[in-house]
DNA sequence: GATGAATGAGATTTCATTCAT
DNA sequence: AATGAATGAAATCTCATTCAT
């Protein structure tokens, strides 16, 4: 009854502790058998908990997904800015490095990229604001290298920013889908060649 | 349950009309409210018809979808091969003229195609069996390149194919999604670049 | 719309041509499927009829499979009356005469058997009907014995009616399952002996 | 879809009452207008519950129908194993004991025995399960009595089970549908005459 | 904090029967 | 006589969420 109640975020050790293991029953539900076929109280019974527990956590099964997604997602982006620091800004030699640490995410994280690009468009919408947000990214790369005069003229960047970001979520997921398909070294050369990124020089029309 | 397979050829002009009824309801509702929030009842409703008509016609309301959808893409391909009859095969030309048709096809099947690839992905499976067959045409594509000599060889053509398919898909859906957002011209530049198609000359790597 | 319609019992020989491609559709399709699992339009379909015309000679479904039951009672019936017509009434031989009779008809009509006891009660209200009339011949005939003093008196004639009755139904239908389960001899001697039938003395009680 | 088992134990004394409930209604509407007639979303209003509370309960109508019918024939097999102790074992004495507690239980819930085995066959395979219970109890009663050299050798057991066990329910039926057509003493009398059961002596062929 | 029993809205699909042609 | 397209009512079962304990 008391409506402070939620502001307890984090709070003690075991509510701490009843969170992860929610997060990790769902985890692997939802690997192996993709979102729409858990249900929450599953996921509650799973971590050996009761079905009204789970909502005492998350909002909602979707929202506990979401909280999933995000957290790989920043250990991802984590990885990228350690890797990156030694590098020229906007550079080919980053852009391979960023690559480089998506592919070792998409080969740790099949099951949960497979859930959120796959599975008949189940996340959908988490999908959508990946590529929101990536395609955001991209953009604000492509309007440096228009400053600089790195871009060619044809290449309107919101529209192109759409293209590469869905390229490189497609390709991942993909891929992901099964690791045979291609090498780690197939993956980033193709994506470094299609998405050249840091070129010095003004690239010809 | 299903014994017998189609039985019903399409035969009669009545049948005929229904059916059309039908299928302009269900694209007026789905345009409106997407497939998810429209029900089998009220298309049959919409069309003046009784519920159990409705499954005289179509096994259910997706296959109805996809009827509505592969009607569609039929006549874009029809018109593309008409375009590019005139042009050189593989030819920048035919890649431009290509392209062309896919803008118009955009700014006339709008709501088509954000129920398709929009909507949180309401209709994924569908979406993903677009991508695939594009995929697939593109990849044609690019072993013949390849075959000239004409692929750069950091080009895995597997992988060139899902970017490029997703590149397409995901600007035609987002472009879609609001006019506005870019010309026509730009769109079709835009992609032109990014798949620049039949080169003549050797790309340098 | 002329209300005198039905009364036309037979009349044209390609009525009665088309009434007999119906019946026999139904025949073959409940012996594969039950009564349940077949539709009036399939039988129609399957005669190559158009699916009203069914409703032209037959009310529905059931009403068929009565008219199909009964043809083949009336036929046993006969075979009955011709089999009992040099032996002495209510005797002993008479019996195993009228049991051989139905013995060799469940050979010859299991198919039409076990979709009336059989398949889960789909025909249950028609096997009723059938075994009240069985009991009802039985009832007589013990009313007659009892009148002979041949009837033991612990014996209520309308429930050992029923009993037998019951029996009689029970052994064809299980008989009809599957005639491996006991030779014809096996099954005429057994009922033989649960039901006497014209014994000449008094039976102790 | 249902993925796991049980799950509900039983536990809770409200999970306990409100299951009752539900049973109550079910019984009440059950007599009252059959299997057929009766919605699980109707057991549930009845018993003040909303719709899905039912499936927290039961799989479907079916299986709690079932469940009511074999409770109440576990009492009866009770009562029944209770009346026999003190008697000789396959002793006339014990037939009729046997007898007079399924006279007692039909009286008592005659609404029950008319839903399984009248109604147009509404539960006929319900009904098919316990006439083929009835008939092992009584094969094995009469190979007992084979291996005694008590059973006629005209007497197939199997067939014999058969017919026996169809007399009994048949009989209970036909009684249930209206006790005044017999009194409890004939109906037993009967019964018992048509199967002896424990007769001492070799029954002459 | 945790429990877990209860809630209840709502789309799907079939098929016996009709009747305009 | 035959056709065959159209009718339309009705019961099932799921699962996210709540709230009394």
């Amino acid at each position: 009854m008391t409506a402070e109640a939620p502001l307890l975020k984090s709070g003690s050790p075991r509510r701490i502790a009843t969170r992860r293991r929610l997060l990790d029953a769902a985890t692997a539900l939802f690997a192996a058998r993709g979102l729409h076929a858990v249900t929450s109280a599953e996921i509650a019974r799973r971590a050996g908990l009761a079905t009204g527990t789970f909502y005492l956590h998350f909002d909602d099964k979707h929202q506990l997904f979401r909280t999933i997604v995000f957290d790989a997602l920043d250990s991802l982006r984590a990885r990228q800015d350690t890797a990156s620091r030694a590098l020229e800004p906007d550079s080919r030699a980053e852009m391979r490095a960023w690559l480089e640490e998506i592919a070792f995410f998409t080969e740790e994280n099949r099951d949960l990229i497979r859930v959120v690009f796959g599975r008949g468009g189940e996340s959908a919408a988490l999908a959508e604001e990946i590529h929101e947000q990536v395609a955001r990214d991209i953009e604000q790369r492509l309007l440096r290298q228009q400053a600089r005069g790195a871009l060619p003229v044809a290449l309107h960047p919101g529209i192109a920013a759409q293209a590469r970001a869905a390229s490189l979520t497609r390709v991942v997921a993909w891929w992901a889908h099964d690791l045979r398909r291609a090498t780690r070294s197939e993956i980033i050369e193709t994506l470094l060649h299609l998405d050249p990124g840091g070129g010095q020089n003004p690239v010809p029309n």
